[in-house]
DNA sequence: CTGAAAGCGCTTACAG
DNA sequence: CTGAAAGCGCTTACAG
């Protein structure tokens, strides 16, 4: 690759200097007509490229945003980045992914790397993590995150409410008869498992424990964990519902349940969460809970360019979107 | 957000020179013990962090890269983004997205950007559309097109053999007794439409004009082209087979056909291409030709890479990754 | 409207 | 082993 041709050639060539070319090309002020003439020609015949990194060295900003993802060939986080990526450009940021795996260290490497990088803003998708402490401080970046874990951080925050969301299906399923309803969960301590425990008491169904498969960490291949949960869960209890808190692992449910001869919904329902595209396409498609994910991409991205242009760190906002119950064929 | 500290600061801080902290840092220059002691707690206290962009600048570095695709959310790319990000992020680079929304001028956007950016180098994966002419000067960064349209470009690629893949599936359909074979293929001037031909001719089949529908362009949500463009075909053409050359558009396709009322495999086989994770989970589960995905972004990446490493614009190499037919319930 | 010059925050020969 | 200084390629007051 040769060397770019830099300003200071052009001005040479077009015989002005390199302000005069620097304020014509941001518009920054005005210029003589034929020396605008003068210059465009010099940047055609050049092949003038403008070095941005100079630029955002001196301008102290770099158009760039950062954005950290579990997994972004999961479907929800490639549709949530997707949008995130489209709003983005519509107002001038190009974005960088930081994909996780479910792992904390990456979260923090990828934290430090998009502050060193001097990104203007990181947008966080990781449910269930927490930031780090430091982050607190106002050293870094503008940061938004999506899905947060709790509505007290020192952030912007997009998401949905949880706890109300899970209350609801697990109701939908206890209106349809069931009694015996398992749950295939992250964490007790989890806002979707205090949904589901609601909706339990509320109705004065004791949770069984041996219905209750807690994971303790999600994996890179969610279906496949979904599968292997749900067998897990076939041989210690017997139900007639399960809740499974995320559309991939209901998915990897149904594919086990199916294999086992248990026929959906007739012999077990099964409930997801999410309503990823994928969810209307299984056999048969499943009953769940719908969030707005291209819409907590756009918003994530708004907020966060809200953050920036203001330069003091503004009140936090959090916002919280609507869900609703898609019923299908599942449960 | 505070001003952040700046090597000039903990260089005074620690009294000692920013050359000498630089050298540390990056270890290019042996350093004295305590001179090390004094700059690393300077830097721990004063929460230092090294600025890129200015080392980028320096430096005539970024380690960035500039990944494009047509459409992220597609399972298809989010894979291949997904393989590529891993193997860059191993090497110490990071990633950048182009989503071009199978539109030639975001691809020229993205690619001017890129540039100006000073990403080290591009990968883009824009089956079917070809790189501007001006990218073929040594102008811009490096270059490796991924699923080229053809291999005479002067960059390095990473592909299949899509005629011979199209030709081995069109004839499997072949073998199972099927003559009134249909497909649904972005146009008829590409490799996935000649197999077919070659397949049918080779076996006497004359290639019907009825059957085979052209698409012009990609849509977005190809699940829902690939609906539509098989309720054309099920009006104009009566046929027991059909090869969609892309698994998203079978899967609409059979969306469409069972809607329909038609049994899967029993009135119609459908065969895809690609072997999506969605393959094996749709009902019936989809036959089809299995592309290495993730293989197609690790290779890319460690072109791209080798392509930077060498400063000088290397001869290209063009890798074929081989394919083989999954054989599943659809056909 | 235009130019000369300082400066963004690093890295890199060079001299000692 | 360490420091002084130039330079990467822009933008931005400032003066005219």
């Amino acid at each position: 690759m040769k060397r770019r041709v830099t300003l200071q050639e052009v001005a040479f060539a077009a015989g002005v200097s390199t302000g005069t070319i620097s304020n014509y090309l941001n518009q920054t002020a005005p210029v003589g007509k034929d020396t605008k003439l003068k210059i465009q020609n010099a940047i055609n015949e050049m092949g003038y490229q403008r070095n941005e990194i100079a630029s955002s060295l001196r301008r102290n900003h770099t158009k760039s945003l950062g954005i950290i993802v579990p997994n972004v060939s999961n479907a929800f986080y490639a549709t949530m980045f997707q949008a995130s990526e489209v709003e983005a450009q519509k107002r001038g940021y190009t974005i960088s992914l930081g994909n996780i795996h479910y792992n904390r260290e990456r979260m923090d490497e990828y934290l430090r790397l998009f502050s060193n990088k001097r990104m203007d803003g990181i947008l966080l998708a990781a449910y269930s993590i927490d930031v780090p402490g430091d982050w607190y401080s106002d050293l870094y970046p503008p940061l938004v995150v999506i899905e947060p874990p709790s509505l007290t951080l020192p952030f912007s925050t997009v998401g949905i409410d949880n706890l109300a969301a899970s209350y609801e299906i697990t109701k939908y399923l206890i209106q349809k008869g069931h009694t015996r309803i398992a749950i295939i969960v992250l964490s007790r301590e989890s806002l979707r498992f205090a949904g589901y425990q609601k909706a339990l008491e509320e109705n004065n169904i004791p949770i069984r424990d041996d219905m209750v498969q807690e994971l303790g960490k999600l994996e890179t291949d969610l279906i496949a964990q979904g599968d292997r949960e749900m067998s897990k869960l076939l041989e210690k209890a017997s139900f007639t519902a399960c809740f499974a808190t995320t559309d991939l692992l209901a998915i990897g449910a149904i594919t086990c349940a199916k294999r086992n001869g248990i026929k959906i919904p007739e012999d077990l329902s099964i409930a997801g969460f999410d309503n990823i595209p994928l969810a209307s396409i299984v056999d048969p498609p499943l009953t769940t809970v719908a969030q707005p994910i291209e819409e907590m991409g756009r918003i994530g991205i708004k907020l966060l360019i809200k953050q920036i242009k203001r330069k003091t760190r503004a009140k936090p906002e959090n916002i919280i979107l609507n869900t609703r119950i898609i019923v299908r064929a599942s449960a």
